[in-house]
RNA sequence: GGAGCCAUCGCCAAGUUGGUAAGGCCGUAGAUUGCAAAUCUGCUAUUCACCAGUUCGAGUCUGGUUGGCUCCUCCA
């Protein structure tokens, strides 16, 4: 299993700190809004990473954080007059039900801010006991990046003197411009504040996922965990004043690899909300299927930036549609063992930095080989059960494929339609066997126009949903 | 201003250590079909933004040019 590690920007082998497991810590998000595609495309990114571990057979613990503490969620509070609870909480049910609508797995631990502001004081404190960090008059708390010499490793964005053009405030109370909030006082009345030793107040962002993998992951004495993934423009600052706050109190490396997934475009541009081009996932969830979008999302390398339309995601679902077609032909029935030379193709190419694009040829050629050698021997019973099998390990690997195929292409339809679907073919198949090609024509135009396509087996018309 | 990424067929997209361009969609010819659909088979980039260099040999390395994107402010 080799991986990409955008600190280092090779591709390594994968060696982790205990053998035999993987633990990979992902920063989630910030809950005072819905889901957006660039979050879907994050959490698909790692769930395939989590999946293929396993797949290798590593014991992966993934953590997942919720930030729950936050500047805009506040904002939100003041807003709406609801409770940072209340927001929190409707957020985070949102977010885990539309990531299970696109088959990402549960993070084995999800921890919140808010649970874990011990670890957080804790981890300040040490800070400001090594003289790592300074307390100032107000109460703010700030890591002082020139007491790290190995500031600037991660990014390696820290230039020497790079406070010409930059965009970063310049703060009087700050010792060096790059310095950053571990706490943050309390203001105003209204402020959402813990109390804690240096002053009253709540976390700074980045100090929240140090301290969660502080508590939650066991480490060793060389780094914390094994893999650290997020979102590119999390590499600079998130990332980087992360790794220096946990190197500094615990005295050791924060994390062994960093792997850093794409983002979601919109023509060519980066999905924000500052562009106002955002598209929520709950959106897009209302128009396609979650097993479509995972798979169209999912259909390029994670690291590459990932332009979404509605063209290439049509088009992926094409490629979806002849798994399923096939399932349709192996069904019903059990698997029984995966081919071993599909089974080590998957995994060749997943091991080798997530390679889906080589895994989904994989899968096509499985299909086409398939179908070929059903064309010749329609009742080889062998060779079904083999495909049942293979497409269940295509759904454990890659997590798509595990529908019933009848029902897959008959997603949106309801009863009363299919009533009338069924009606209409019975009477198709009399004209048929009639030789009455006028009027089975007729009707396969009615089904048409009602979106349905039909086509004519052995077995039987069988019909999709277009 | 600083830092970095990217540019491969009409579209999407692979391409570890340089060795002579995967796969999908579309298109097209055929098998199959009453005709379709589905399925299968064949065809579909002498060429990898451009220029120069290194090399027996470069999409792949080096330098430059052009174009696109991102980070340096919250961001997946």
């Amino acid at each position: 299993m080799h991986i990409y590690d955008s600190v280092q920007k090779t591709k390594l082998p994968f060696e982790p700190i205990h053998k035999g497991e993987a633990s990979i810590y992902v920063c989630g998000p910030t809950v005072y809004d819905d889901a957006h595609l660039g979050h879907a495309r994050s959490s698909l990114a790692f769930d395939l990473l989590s999946r293929t571990l396993k797949a290798f057979n590593y014991k992966v613990t993934m953590g997942k954080n919720f930030t729950d503490i936050d500047d805009k969620i506040i904002k939100k509070v003041e807003e709406t007059g609801k409770s940072m609870e209340e927001i929190t909480s409707f957020y985070i049910k949102r977010y885990v039900k539309e990531m299970e609508a696109i088959g990402v797995q549960r993070a084995e631990i999800e921890p919140k801010a808010t649970e874990s502001l011990e670890a957080i004081e804790s981890m300040i404190q040490k800070l400001i006991d090594k003289d790592f960090a300074y307390v100032i008059s107000t109460g703010d708390v700030y890591f002082d990046t020139s007491k790290d010499n190995c500031y600037g490793n991660i990014s390696h964005q820290v230039g020497e003197d790079d406070d010409n053009q930059s965009r970063v405030e310049h703060t009087s109370f700050k010792r060096n411009p790059k310095d950053f909030a571990l706490w943050k006082a309390c203001k105003g009345s209204e402020d959402i504040c813990f109390d804690t030793n240096f002053s009253s107040g709540r976390p700074g962002w980045h100090i929240e996922c140090s301290a969660m993998i502080e508590k939650h992951f066991k480490g060793s004495d060389t780094y914390s965990i094994d893999i650290h993934g997020g979102g590119a423009d999390l590499l600079f600052p998130h990332h980087e004043n992360e790794a220096a706050q946990s190197r500094c109190a615990t005295g050791h490396e924060l994390s062994k690899y960093w792997m850093h997934n794409g983002f979601v475009q919109i023509d060519g541009e980066k999905m924000s909300k500052s562009l106002g081009n955002s598209f929520f996932l709950k959106d897009a969830l209302s128009v396609y299927d979650g097993e479509v979008l995972r798979y169209y999302l999912n259909s390029v390398h994670y690291r590459n930036n990932f332009n979404f339309n509605e063209e290439d995601l049509l088009t992926s679902k094409k490629r979806l549609d002849k798994l399923y077609r096939l399932k349709k032909r192996v069904s019903p029935g059990k698997g029984s063992s995966v081919n071993k030379n599909f089974k080590q193709a998957l995994l060749h190419a997943m091991g080798d930095d997530l390679n889906i694009s080589i895994a989904l040829s994989v899968i096509d050629e499985m299909i086409a080989t398939t179908n070929d050698a059903l064309d010749s021997e329609p009742k080889n019973k062998a060779l079904k059960k083999e495909t049942l099998a293979n497409i269940e390990f295509i759904d454990s690997l890659l997590g798509f494929g595990n529908k019933e195929p009848f029902s897959y292409f008959q997603i949106g339809v309801d009863e009363a339609l299919k009533k009338r679907i069924e009606i209409l073919l019975e009477k198709r198949t009399e004209a048929k066997k009639a030789k009455d090609f006028e009027s089975s024509d007729a009707i396969r135009d009615e089904l048409i126009a009602m979106n349905i396509a039909i086509m004519d087996t052995a077995e039987g018309t069988l019909w999709e949903k277009i």
